[in-house]
Formats: structure tokens, sequence, C-alpha cells
RNA sequence: GGCGACGUAGCCAAGUGGUUAAGGCAGCGGUCUGCAAAAUCGCUAUCACCAGUUCGAUUCUGGUCGUCGCCUCCA
């Protein structure tokens, strides 16, 4: 199946293809860990795990790498700011390593309870400490960067494409917008950014430090996904994945770094998920981008909390393209959750009663994979999920679930699992069901309640229908 | 101030220069049903507003209004 992908780069979609046949080398910026994770932060992982998935559901192999920044980033621009990890570290009464470890560890536990497949590697910026630093000289060598006495910064006049990515000119943008920000005097141009900080001035007590060329400090906040993408990945990427927020700065340093050091193509694809929005959901959507101080911020535990299933979630995600804003409201949430729920309902029907595949599925699998294929557009192959399961209802023919199965490759809404753990039962209440059944057949109604209502207690449903009695755990 | 995106039914959300503008959720009415649950049928959108291009625009162009994002670490 050929994919066509939309690259922020081009501003269009193409016919994706790999550097290496059958291999897809895919980068995505992951999680700073100095805080949880929001469910809009966890969109970005929800669409780049559909998107590996529809690479592998395609027969490529992907390797997949995604950083861990447990450094920290600076609080506010430039080359001044406290560090987040710090901060986080004074008022925990913890180390930043403790710190990034605990935030790292839950983000992981959520992307699991997404069912995100895990990167093939996973790696953190603290440990490749050296990588950067190498990578840093080799841009000084070859006249990228300079040194100041605060700090080694990326020359960007020295990089003619830098802006080909995010399409702005430098000169159009405000710099030292915000009256905290004190530029070092000796930056040569307002969009330098820094590759290595020394442990000098406002730095001078930075917790996390390492010894470099420079002296003691600490890496640039963009320099990492250079160093590492590259060191697992090789010098060109077949795919990179982030937040739509990182086309405008992280993502040209990123690749004025990568290819102002090795002078090759850094990235073939790049790919943007775009936000969620939210208001304050005490009053209906106001629509903002989630944020800390935006005193909506919700995590995926906030959502356990009030019961949904994290599925149900994944399950919002799909019905809106991954380039469009998504509104989430308890509203929306809640639809996700009984489509979600209706379709698990379905799948454990469907293996109850069983049956062949008719020729009539072909129709809905071509639909499912031509959707996927046009940029991953999961709302249309969601919408053939919903019509294969209407007309396998009305058609009373429900040999569809090896297209589900087929589909929740992708998918990832665990429907195999949900349709066994909903029919799996015991002898002792399979003997129930047949009581009931034999009660019935005599019309003696007060028994065949007694037992529905017995086996309802227990949190089995049970659904008379022409086929027989069919059951469902719903709990 | 600069750049960009968006505005489709009660809510979420696809899509297209021209037959009936997907799908989900919610709602209303009917069928089916011992009960229950499910299923099924029907109903609910002049595609923000104005102008232009066109034989024809929701879809293209321009403008207006509104919303949002980026320009500062942030998915």
């Amino acid at each position: 199946m050929a994919l066509r992908l939309y690259n922020t780069l081009t501003r269009s979609k193409e016919d994706f293809q790999t550097l290496e046949p059958g291999v897809v080398k895919m980068y995505s910026c992951g999680p700073t860990v100095y805080n949880y994770a929001h469910i809009g932060n966890l969109r970005s992982y929800i669409f780049a795990d559909v998107l590996r998935r529809a690479l592998e559901y395609s027969g490529y192999e992907v390797k997949h790498v995604m950083n861990v920044t447990d450094v920290g980033h600076l609080t506010s621009d430039a080359d001044i700011g406290e560090d987040k990890l710090d901060r986080e570290a004074r008022k925990e009464g913890k180390n930043p390593w403790e710190i990034a470890r605990h935030y790292e560890e839950v983000f992981f536990n959520d992307l699991k309870a997404l069912d995100i497949e895990q990167p093939t590697v996973k790696c953190r910026a603290t440990e490749h400490i050296p990588d950067m630093i190498a990578l840093v000289e080799k841009l000084l060598e070859r006249g990228h960067a300079y040194e100041t006495d605060q700090a080694v910064y990326y020359d960007v006049t020295t990089f003619p494409s830098y802006t080909a990515l995010s399409r702005q000119s430098l000169e159009d943008k405000i710099t030292a917008a915000r009256q905290e920000v004190q530029e070092d005097p000796g930056k040569r141009n307002p969009a330098d950014f820094a590759l290595w900080f020394k442990a000098v001035g406002r730095f001078e007590n930075h917790i996390m430090r390492w010894d470099s060329p420079w002296g003691v400090g600490f890496p640039g906040w963009h320099i990492e996904c250079s160093a590492m993408s590259m060191k697992y990945l090789g010098e060109t990427l077949d795919i990179h994945t982030g937040g739509e927020d990182h086309i405008w700065v992280h993502h040209p340093n990123e690749t004025a770094q990568s290819e102002g050091a090795t002078g090759k193509q850094f990235v073939r694809w790049w790919m943007h998920g775009a936000f969620l929005v939210v208001g304050d959901l005490s009053r209906g959507v106001e629509e903002r981008r989630m944020g800390k101080s935006e005193g909506n911020f919700v995590r995926l535990q906030t959502l356990i909390n009030r019961e949904y299933d994290p599925l149900a979630y994944r399950y919002a995600c799909l019905m809106a393209h991954y380039r469009t804003k998504l509104k989430f409201t308890w509203d929306s949430i809640d639809a996700a959750a009984s489509g979600y729920n209706s379709l698990k309902d379905f799948v454990a029907r469907a293996k109850q009663i069983g049956g062949e595949e008719m020729p009539w599925v072909g129709e809905y699998r071509e639909r499912f994979k031509a959707a996927l294929a046009d940029d991953l557009n999961m709302p249309m192959a969601m919408a053939a999920v919903s019509e294969l399961v209407r007309e396998a209802e009305k058609r009373k023919e429900y040999g569809v679930l090896d297209a589900l199965y087929d589909f929740d490759k992708v998918l990832g809404l665990q429907l195999r699992s949900a349709a066994e753990r909903a029919t799996n039962i015991d002898k002792e209440i399979e003997s129930l069901i047949m009581e009931r059944e034999e009660a019935r057949a005599t019309k003696d109604w007060a028994r065949a309640d007694a037992i529905r209502k017995q086996l309802g207690d227990q949190g089995i449903l049970l659904e008379d229908t022409p086929a027989g009695t069919l059951w469902r755990r719903t709990t």
C-alpha cells in the first residue's frame, strides 16, 4: 500500500518512499520530563503512533527513536532564566534526576495505557552529553558556531536555508519581546541560539552540569535531538515528527545543527501534529491550547479518575485528522467513550455469533486502506469502520472480525482483547445461562428474570436474540 | 507589529467546483421485542458574512467579522 503523507517542508502531500528500501527511520520529539504530560501532549504521541502503525501496516520496518529531555529547558527566552528541572527540584525537595525519572516513568505509563507502541530506542539527553559536545565541536570547526563568555551559539546566517521549514523571515520577528529577556551582548544575531551554556552568571548554580571544552555547563535545548537522532538513525531521517509549535524554532534549529555538521539533508518528511484546544472546562469551550497556567490542565490520570477508559481518548483523537486542531470538551470525550463502547459491544456480539467473511466486506477493507493512505485520514477510516459495523448488523452477517482486527493494527483500540474479555465466562455462569434458556423455553419468566438479575449483578449483560442468548461483561 | 491557521447540524468532525455535504455522540418518532438489551427505519445543516471568477461555489479569489496558534521552553 502506497502512502501519501503531508510534508511540512513542502506544505503538500507527497508519495512516501524511504531512503533505504523497506526501512523507515523515524524520530519523534519526546517529552520534557519536568512535569506531567497533559492530554494535549499525548495527542501528539497518538499521532506519531498511528503514523508508525500505518507504516508497519504497509509493510515497513520502522526504527523509531524518541528522546527524553531530562536536562530541563529554560523557563524564559534566550540566555537567561530558571531551569525548569531545577525549579521543580527545589519545590519538591529532590534532585533534578529524581524529578526527571519520576515524570519519565509516568509518561511512558501513559503511552502504554493509550496502547502506543514503545519507541525502538528511548534516549535520555543526560546520557548523551559527549555526543552533543562532539556535535558542537564539529559546528565550531565548520564555522557555524562561535563562543562568547556566556555560551556557544549557532550563527544562523551561516545556514542560508534556515527559514525553509518555518517560512518566516527572521527580520519580521520581534526580539526580546518580554521585559525579563536579556540578550547576551556577545550574540551576533537575535535568532542565534545556544548550543552550549556555560555555568556562569545566572546559571552559576545550575545543578545539572558537565565538563566541556568551553568550561563547565550544560547543553542548549535543541542540540540533543540532532545528536541523538543522528547517532541512532544516521545523518538522514525519513520522518521526523513533533507538535506543530516546533515548526518555527525547534525544528529549524535541529536542521541547522544537523545539516551544518554533515552537509547532508537531515529530514526527508517533517510531520507535525496539531494541538488539542480547550478552554475553561467548567464553562464550555473557548479554544485555547492546554497549558499549565491556563487552568485547563487535563492529564490522562484526570480522565481515569473520571472513569474514562484511556482508549476512549485515543478514539476521540482518531475521530479528528491529525493536522486539524481538536476541541476537547467533556461532551466530546463522552461522545468518544460512547462510540468506543458500542464498537466494543459489537465485536463481542460478532465474536459470539461468528460467521464467514462475505465478499461485501472487501469494499470496506479497501475504503479503510484508502483513507489511511491519504495522509492518515483516520476520521474517514473510522467512518468506514462504522459503516462496516452497520452493514454487518443489517445483513446479519457477522464475519467481519478479521477485518476489524486487521484495522485495529493501526487503530490501536484493543478490539480483540476487548471482545475476549467481554465474552469470557466461566462454567458456572455458562450453566446458569443454559438454565435460563430452558426456563425461557417453558415460559418460566420469573426464573429467567431472576437469572438475568443475578448475572447482571455480576456485571454480565444478557441479550436475547434470534441467534440465541448472547452475553457480555459490562465491567 | 509580523507570520500562519481555522470558522460545516445541539456537540465532536470528514469532505467536494456540479447527482442525496461522510461518520460518531446526543435528541425525537416508528418497527422489532415476554422483560431487558441490542438492532433497524425515519427526522434534525440555505457549509460565518459580503463581493468576485464560473454555466454552476460550501469547495477558487478578495474583503469583513470572529476564534486560535506561532514569533519565548512548551505537543
